[in-house]
DNA sequence: CGCGACGTTGATTTGCCTCAACGATTGTGG
DNA sequence: CCACAATCGTTGAGGCAAATCAACGTCGCG
């Protein structure tokens, strides 16, 4: 639990009273490897932490193929935003890449955590921000960038997950089939 | 000044103080067509806020093209949020489309009423939140949909955007060229 | 009026996709 | 513990969506 904690406090502090009344509304839950947490079409009820292990948020387009929006390793919050906040059924799938470890708050426990706590509010607002900061940057190299600059961006901005994840993964997530990454990735290695 | 105070009614209520003081801090500005109220590798220091006319957001690539990462009409807030928050320079210019009337709320401003009026950490929460979803499911049309299903898409989201910008906006914005952009237009219009 | 931005159209090129075949690795049930 | 299937990554041939380059008509504006 104590992750958890940390990651609250890099923006809020909190009395003992608070944190008891923060943890007692997070459920601790394991997945297994490859186990889905949200369904496409499905409403999604929970931000989930991630305490250890990997998860994905993606989804799956009208051929059959996968696209990934989002990781989120140990430290993470992963949710389907959309319909997380509007209650509508989304289009994501969340799934464990690999065992994890996470704690779940629901969306109502996340409403009375806002009404009780209201501290909350400011720790939620800087998190979704930052997130909001990283999926423009997202956008921005999706329309700027080729294909070998957007690995190099990946490359960069996240050094561990390109050692741990599966090469199709990575392809998903920067928009181009895992036979062109392979064909790149050999291309970079073989110096230009 | 009254539609920001309806834009605000929308997510949290105040009391004539509260109000009072939220309009202080604000600074009324007029802008010509295609001025500039942010450019790249500067700091921005204001989020904006859209009283009339229309401002764009966008990024200028190695090769001089312009690639648009938001519009904010009327009733839409813009600002280089990467930059906002951090206080870096950041890459995003922001410039006046059409002649127009906004309000600025400086950063200092802004944390003044964190602090002063805590309910605007929920209202500007739930705006990020808003803005995030919009960011999210561009990154996934992005990445699943072709340059005409991205076009129908967005008609279908900013119908009014649709009839005001000139195409070569639109054409930057879904991620295509002017050119191929026509083509696929006039497509389009033929009936498939 | 004349210049510069915009939109259109055509010819050609290219970055990335599709499909198919193949070895290597993983994992799974007998 | 092995056999076999499934998944993953690699490589090659060919195809397509979108980019590039260039030429031209139109229009709004100084």
């Amino acid at each position: 639990m104590e992750p958890i904690l940390q990651n609250v406090a890099r923006h809020i502090q909190l009395n003992s009273t608070e944190i008891e009344f923060f943890l007692s509304l997070l459920e601790p839950r394991s997945l297994k490897s490859k186990q889905l947490l949200l369904e496409e079409g499905k409403i999604c009820k929970y931000s989930t932490f991630v305490l250890s292990g990997c998860l994905k948020g993606f989804t799956i387009d009208k051929n059959g193929f996968e696209h990934i929006l989002s990781f989120a390793t140990t430290g993470w919050w992963i949710a389907d935003m959309y319909s997380l906040i509007t209650q509508q059924p989304g289009q994501l799938n969340i799934q464990a890449s690999s065992p994890s470890e996470v704690l779940l708050l629901s969306k109502t426990n996340q409403d009375n955590l806002y009404r009780e706590v209201p501290k909350f509010e400011r720790f939620f607002r800087i998190l979704t921000e930052n997130s909001l900061v990283a999926s423009q940057q997202r956008v921005v190299d999706n329309l700027s960038l080729s294909a070998e600059d957007r690995y190099r961006h990946f490359c960069e901005k996240y050094p561990s997950l390109v050692q741990t994840l599966p090469q199709k993964e990575i392809a998903s997530y920067i928009g181009v089939t895992p036979e062109f990454f392979s064909k790149m990735r050999s291309r970079l290695l073989k110096g230009r």
